[in-house]
DNA sequence: ATGGAGCTTGTAAGCGCTTACATTTTCAGG
DNA sequence: CCTGAAAATGTAAGCGCTTACAAGCTCCAT
């Protein structure tokens, strides 16, 4: 069928620049800088792009303008609804400025996250968003040193260094135990996805010890248990604290999954929600709608962050390069799964 | 503080050569086939890259190599769990070959996916994921002359002109279906996704239809109402449905999300279920466990789809990219919200 | 010793595009 | 019709890396 045994691949910069007979950097600024070049001159060159069905070469294109449009992002995972939800907005907006995302995972762990910034700094990212602050000192400075733009994202923190795009989780939680507090919870326990490199667990938790601070109770009594992210991991946790702490009359949750694990294992266990056993979560994913009796958390605007947080992200590629934080709000959405406790036990 | 007021931003291969004084091409080896590189020669060039810090610019290598490692996709939303969890598992089964995966979304717009994916090609994309087969013979015939390889996923229909790693949507469904009219369920309806460009949301609504054909009833009598996807559209169209067929004992949804809607409007509307009305679902994701009652639904391998997709699609990546389909098994997932309708009304 | 097979290493030619600088064209004002 | 500034276009030098080809070595069978 096809008689050419070798028709040229595909058309180059200079197939063009011949075709419409002109140099290639008038087709070069045809692309880039149509201002620049004469109305006729671009139309023909622009029929010959047409015509030869040319694109520029990827690679070339990096080589020569030393940027790529492309914005790398490490997320723990994309099986989490919330991140899912915040890089889908993130992606999105991206795309209406012209960038491309490349995406990573960690798995929450920090090694295999330190390498996953490096390979996508290594394919060529222009910027990057990372999960809130945790990671080694020897990255940030690598990313200091080849000044990619870097935004952390899902946590916002004064005085650190990096800029943000973000909510306080700490004060976000420290909100919502207040209420908690406030319906007259004596006993309030935790459960916790592991906080060993994730300062958004952290300070989550450390917002309900500032809240219990706050009252003059003993920050330090708070039983928290750990688990990693996960409905059964949920479950097991609170039968943990059940057994270690039978007095707890409200369960505090780090996120929204681990909230209904507790919720399930509470009626496995015969406990009636919230009347025998308060549980709060964090995030507000849909699935905090649908639970029953349906789970009082904190809402978060995860599709806004990841929308800011390309926009920043842009801006800080961009010329002047600054960056700039930002704090976005975060509230309390009162559902069925918390109510006062029944026995006020004690003092 | 710097007194050298312009230090060489980052080293290059001519940097490393220089520094372990030997040829630019051996240091390109020591990086990319090691074994070619005497041990002592070797051991020098590693020292220098590692003292010098150096990254290959990618870029470059992409324009010498004339290939970027980087694979696309371009998938509905994120914010679908389904595709979430598909996709990251496709992630991390391309990360373990050393591959990155480039990512925009379409939101089910055909338009839009065209765009995305000549995007991504013009990005690099060495290859690509595609969710379905929907998508004009224009976008193939381009992918076909610029030779990227390209998997189908999500699908999985034989007789197609392209490779894919997938399940069959119609077989899954006509399965579940027969279910159902073993059941007793003599007037099933349908909620579907729009099936507008989506291959996959038809399908499922020709596996009932075709359940129907077989036990000799008209499978044009399938009561089907379109909606977008989501919890709050599924409520919608149960109304919808049972307003227009009353008779209804079965809904059958298209995919687990509208399935809990109909779960919701259901309870709302004060009938029971499965008793007064059976549902069920289709993709099994973690709310159809959570829901009350858990929903009878059709079981897909996301995690594995993505990984195999991933697999796949590097093996075509490879020398010989002789394209390869795979068919993942399916199954149905018993659980609360199918059981016989009560009134087995006529005949 | 000696030729040469098999390793190692070096040389240098691009890959396709952007862009600084040079050159030519255009055109308003005189 | 001339002049010079501004606009349009062309020239050509890289960008940093890969790789075909060539050259230099090592070392063993002869």
């Amino acid at each position: 069928m096809d008689t050419t045994p070798k028709e040229p691949p595909v058309a180059t910069l200079a197939d063009v620049a011949r075709h419409a007979d002109v140099s290639t950097a008038t087709v070069s600024r045809c692309l880039n800088s149509p201002a620049q070049v004469g109305a006729r001159t671009r139309a023909r060159v622009m029929k010959a792009v047409a015509e030869l069905n040319y694109a520029p070469n990827f690679g070339a294109r990096a080589l020569a303008a030393k940027q790529t449009n492309t914005v790398g992002a490490v997320i723990p995972t994309m099986e989490n609804a919330v991140f899912a939800r915040g890089i889908q907005a993130f992606q999105e907006e991206l795309g209406r400025h012209g960038k491309t995302l490349l995406i990573a995972s960690s798995a929450y762990q920090e090694t295999l996250e330190d390498e996953q910034v490096r390979a996508l700094v290594a394919r060529g990212a222009d910027a990057l968003l990372l999960i809130g602050y945790d990671r080694s000192p020897a990255l940030y400075e690598f990313l200091e040193k080849r000044s990619v733009p870097t935004l952390v994202c899902w946590a916002h923190e004064t005085g650190k260094p990096q800029p943000a795009v973000g909510f306080d989780n700490a004060a976000a939680m420290a909100a919502l135990a207040r209420q908690v507090i406030a319906e007259g919870h004596q006993h309030i326990a935790c459960i916790s996805a592991p906080m060993g490199a994730n300062d958004r667990a952290r300070a989550r938790v450390d917002g309900i010890r500032q809240a219990l601070s706050e009252v003059g109770r003993d920050p330090d009594a708070l039983f928290v248990t750990e688990v990693p992210y996960g409905i059964e991991t949920g479950e097991l946790a609170l039968e943990k604290t059940l057994k270690s702490a039978p007095d707890t009359t409200v369960v505090m949750c780090g996120n929204d999954v681990l909230a209904m694990g507790a919720l399930r294992a509470a009626r496995r266990m015969g406990l009636r929600v919230p009347e025998d056993l308060s549980v709060t979560g964090f995030d507000d994913i849909e699935i905090a709608l649908l639970a029953d009796p349906a789970l009082t958390t904190v809402h978060v605007p995860h599709r806004e962050m990841g929308r800011q947080a390309a926009r920043t992200l842009v801006r800080m590629m961009g010329r002047d390069g600054a960056p700039e934080s930002l704090v976005l709000p975060t509230d309390i959405r009162w559902r069925g799964s918390l109510c006062p406790p029944r026995r006020s036990v004690d003092a």
